[in-house]
DNA sequence: TCCAAGTTTATAATGGTTACAAGATTATAA
DNA sequence: TTATAATCTTGTAACCATTATAAACTTGGA
């Protein structure tokens, strides 16, 4: 059977192609697409698709932990596909939001824990330049 | 002469009672307020206040780096008096955004650094139920 | 004191997001 | 299968937070 269809099965989501569509495509496509991005992009095969959908299926999925909306960048809502926990990283030059893997367990996360907190999510944006930008600026 | 007559000045911004009043509510206010409350609580004080003045004078101040604008809420931009860097937890039962003192240092950052990238802010954002909160829950 | 540059304000325009309702699709059980 | 209820998709309209505009006012420096 379909991963995706496995996905939103368990998850007691009805399978419709929009949804299996849009799940796809953001497994596949692991570039932190916005709305319009997610829209655009499918609306190229599947003409009748309207972006009243894209809004709905994003906030079911999201609903459903299928899938982590971030906020890193003020002006714009990112959807990412949930897979490990990673972090991010946003170039303030070329807007490039870059997948940071490996864990950050600090001490403040331990720390506030002890002091009673109950962490369900962590969330690490990190903004600057990222190295090709730099690269381009040193060259000027 | 002012604290934030100071700060002000040392930005080249020219002083006007609205940044001042913006800064100081900011400053002894660290409850990390949405535009809609800088504006409803300064009108008491200064009925003829635009919220076109708050939009103005919140993005002047952020560009100037006298305070930052946290994205820890999808639904709402939050503003916070530029102090030490702190990072925040957001409590998903009572909306409470806290400060959380102490850095956090992670093999994570080091590694980017190392990698080429040039990192300016880092934003630690935790995101689940505080203590308080916890409490009332295991009471019902 | 005077002036240019910058700021505040009310108002209007914008545009991303949400509400709505009709028609289509899905899951389930007979 | 077929029937049915629940749910989903779609286009349209409405909403409302934010931004644009332009006139009046304020600030800082000459
Ligand atoms: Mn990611
Ligand atoms: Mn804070
Ligand atoms: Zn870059
Ligand atoms: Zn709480």
């Amino acid at each position: 059977m379909d991963r995706y269809v496995e996905l939103l099965r368990k998850k007691g989501l009805k399978v419709t192609p929009q949804r299996l569509e849009i799940l796809r495509y953001l497994d596949k496509n692991r570039i932190h697409p916005n709305i319009e991005r997610i829209y655009s992009d499918l609306k190229k095969g599947h003409p009748s698709l309207s972006k009243t959908t894209v809004y709905n299926v994003i906030d079911d999925l999201s609903r459903a932990d299928l899938l982590q909306i971030l906020t890193i960048d003020r002006f714009e809502i990112l959807c990412d596909f949930k897979a490990e926990p990673h972090h991010h990283f946003l170039c303030k030059e070329c807007h490039k939001v870059y997948d940071l893997d490996g864990d950050f367990s600090c001490h403040l996360l331990e720390k506030i824990r002890s002091e009673g907190f109950q962490v369900d999510e962590v969330h690490g944006y990190f903004k600057g330049t990222c190295r090709s930008c730099s690269k381009g600026k040193k060259e000027e």
